[in-house]
DNA sequence: ATGGCAATTGAAAACGCTTTTCAATTTCAG
DNA sequence: CTGAAATTGAAAAGCGTTTTCAATTGCCAT
């Protein structure tokens, strides 16, 4: 989907909360659509700075609260401290996350098998098991073999 | 292992390290040792109290740090936003946790199959997998059908 | 035993991330 | 346009955790 697609989806949400439309608000979003996912609240709000640099960090807060509501943002907490974003696709699948120590890289992947696995565990246990979180933490290809590219991220989702 | 036969392990940590014993130490690592895991430094400071009312909230911190440090203690960040604590066997292998989430039951798990799930999603994206961290969220048995006992954690780790 | 010195302690301050408060500004329905 | 209600930025507060610091304690060498 489009940054354009996703903020008109951003600007029908607050219609219909009865929330208002700001420059700071729409300049928040747009930045976080537009950024491959993943920020922390400190990288979106520097990248935000560079649009609109009025903006403060309470706003970025409240505005990722508030895309969160709405179901454009996901909220990740991996193993920094500091909380993650990502946007969310309409359609999108559940999906988890593999990282590298070493540089920090983040990719996405779904897996039908764990789906599966998670379910049949928590029947075993006597759960109905409602969500999981899953990290792989490990080192990356390009780490090992000593390239010096550091992605931050990767965007699709790998289907394994 | 009894927690005598822990305090014993505890207090040769110690020497090994040139730390010295105090009877602070002791008491939390006495505690520790003797409850049930998955506690909280709140609920593990509020234990130690009825013990010793003379031990500050930092010399928990200290204590567990270096329970952990000595790989007596392992640490674990849930959803709730503090960290938990549970005793570390020698022997102990990898485990994992399910969560009720109506009334905080911890259950472990230990799963073959999802170790070699974890390795092999790993390489398939080219990662060499150290670690990870997975944890199921739902409603227990004893949750759905009413029944009111809210035990915190059950003690062994179940093999799945 | 005892002295002495480094390790340890509790209380309070600092920390890092996040939320809330509050007065000033902005949006938008009428 | 107007005014009520929502929004904003800055600063303060919150929350879990760590650090600071002066006072206390453990323990090795005597």
């Amino acid at each position: 989907m489009s940054v354009r697609a996703r903020m008109r989806r951003f600007e029908q949400a607050l219609r219909e909360r009865g929330l208002k439309s700001t420059a700071q608000r729409d300049d928040i979003a747009r930045v976080f659509f537009g950024a491959e996912g993943h920020l922390s609240v400190e990288e979106l709000y520097a990248a935000v700075k560079r649009v609109n640099p009025r903006v403060g960090y309470a706003t970025v807060y409240r505005t990722l609260k508030l895309l969160k509501e709405c179901g454009l943002a996901a909220e990740r907490h991996f193993d920094d401290g500091q909380a993650r974003y990502e946007p969310v696709e309409d359609d999108q699948q559940h999906h988890d996350h593999i990282i590298c120590e070493r540089c920090g890289k983040i990719v996405e992947f779904a897996s039908e098998e764990l789906e599966r696995l998670q379910e049949r565990i928590g029947r075993f246990l006597g759960f109905v098991v409602g969500r999981h979180r899953m990290e792989l933490y490990g080192i990356c290809a390009e780490c090992r073999e000593g390239r010096r590219r550091r992605p931050r991220s990767e965007h699709s989702i790998h289907r394994v």
